[in-house]
DNA sequence: CAGATGGTTAACGTCAGCGTTAAATATTGC
DNA sequence: GCAATATTTAACGCTGACGTTAACCATCTG
């Protein structure tokens, strides 16, 4: 329950073109939060909320730069994108079975109609 | 691009988990429209809708049955399932540069502090 | 200390998604 | 032809997501 639920945001989380882009950028390097406002041409209150939600999925994590305190450094987590990688490794699971299925549910249906 | 948008479509589509759960289920056999509505309890446009949804993106693919025309089966289709799993290859090749990257950020900052 | 800088939170408006019921369309079977 | 069945479209209300600006907090710098 608790797996599906986080499936629910990761999939909300990538499901919006600016955050995909944000990971798409953070692919090559981390980069700070006001560095990544400026790449969208968007406020940073804005992309902050983005960063937000990437943070809370997991998909994402802040860090600190030594040097100062005030900038917080963002890079990808690779842990819940396996989790993705394993959602769809158990759809796609099936794929073989798909035809038989669908002879054996015609088959059904023809039967509840001339019992 | 084209490409960009219909991977926005397929994101947006799986956040739902009601449509998360129609995969689910047509993952074992294909269904009937009617058939998905009563599995989630909920009313026949409702589950119209999430059809549609996964129609357009590609997701699921709609037939008739010979005996019915009145009757949809509804089953998967491989295909975009692939092209999301292309999606998460592409970002997941990059995980041995991270540290790397992380590293060299990390001099650029410093850098620009002390020129 | 005063001002500038980096980032997040608060408050607000807008728009799109999801569910419901009612109506429409198409097909089946007596 | 006419009632019943399977599904979709239409119209309505609600809630939540995204963007903006203004205010806030922390930190750095001269």
């Amino acid at each position: 329950m608790g797996a599906a639920r986080r499936l629910d945001d990761t999939f909300a989380a990538l499901a919006d073109p600016t955050r995909r882009g944000v990971i798409d950028l953070l692919r090559e390097q981390p980069l700070r939060a006001g560095e990544l406002a400026a790449a969208f041409d968007m406020s940073p209150p804005a992309m902050s909320r983005h960063l937000r939600v990437l943070r809370k999925t997991g998909l994402v994590q802040e860090d600190a730069v030594e040097d100062d305190a005030r900038v917080k450094l963002y890079r990808l987590r690779p842990e819940r994108f396996s989790e993705l990688r394993a959602w769809l490794d158990e759809v796609e699971a099936f794929w073989g079975e798909q035809l038989q299925s669908f002879k054996e549910h015609a088959e059904r249906t023809r039967a509840k109609k001339r019992p």
